[in-house]
DNA sequence: TATTATTCGGACAAAAATGTCCTTTATTAA
DNA sequence: TTAATAAAGGACATTTTTGTCCGAATAATA
């Protein structure tokens, strides 16, 4: 809907993660799939994707999984992963669907869009992951249903 | 991104024709299509579902086309036009893609997301073609880039 | 009535997104 | 040094979305 699967997978993998890392604990592909209820081998993908972009780091290996240092928790904020993923469509893509954006030559919703997708941007550059994982550390909120 | 591409040309289209309507003309797909930059036939299917969900009316045969009585314009909002294409994910939806999304068992956005989600509905409730179709009478708003 | 212009509807095609499988590479530990 | 474990990466498969084509139905008009 307004993030791709793929977006969405990445998100509750990473705040999983970070989750886990606050114990000090190494995640793996099956374990995170398994918690956060997705489809294995799609989130191995997605994994890599984040890891690239050094929204979270992998280990090789028996002992190895994933893993989100505690400073990245709160530097890394929703807006990184979702531009890892999903790229910028959603922070300057025109909502009626023109081919760009423009407020010189706006489409009929430009200014009632505008408001709404610069307040979504808000919001994913001032989410960090801690403040993600903390939620469900303390049991208020949960990554499967 | 937001909407389906489906739901972009359906505003688009919608807009276009109420615009026409205003001056009593009858459009066809085909001028529709060049006026929106879309493609023709997958237009056509598009106003298949707007015609359905009474948006806008279709005359078959000569001097027939799509039109939108005055009245319609100002009762249907893009709300309907979303529903109609793009189904109520983006009204109920989990930003998370969580099956549902459930405030007794929130995902670690839902919060942040609600509020999101309700402005972006109130605007799509709030906005009449009318409105839309006025911006591009005037010239100051424009279908195609 | 025949012709023509138009939407409607179904079947099909192409592209993109989602999802799977299997081999390779790195690392640990016995 | 070998066996086992985990991520990386490439090839493939499925599903959904986007887009095309064509014949049927409808209505205006000559
Ligand atoms: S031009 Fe359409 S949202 Fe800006
Ligand atoms: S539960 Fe995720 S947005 Fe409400």
């Amino acid at each position: 809907m307004m993030f791709s699967k793929a977006c969405e997978y990445g998100i509750r993998a990473a705040v999983y993660i970070a989750l886990q890392s606050l114990d000090n604990r190494r995640v793996s592909v099956t374990e995170i799939a398994e918690e956060i209820d997705s489809p294995v081998a799609f989130t191995a993908k997605i994994l890599q994707q984040l890891t690239r972009n050094n929204i979270v780091h992998s280990v090789k290996g028996p002992t190895g999984g994933f893993e989100i240092d505690r400073e990245a928790m709160d530097t890394v904020k929703l807006s990184k992963i979702v531009k890892a993923i999903d790229g910028d469509k959603i922070y300057m893509g025109c909502g009626l669907g023109l081919k760009e954006c423009n407020a010189d030559r706006p489409c009929p919703l430009h200014d009632k869009f505008v408001d709404i997708r610069t307040d979504l941007r808000t919001m994913l550059q001032n989410t960090s992951l801690y403040e993600l994982a903390t939620g469900l550390e303390v049991g208020l909120t949960y990554l499967k249903r």
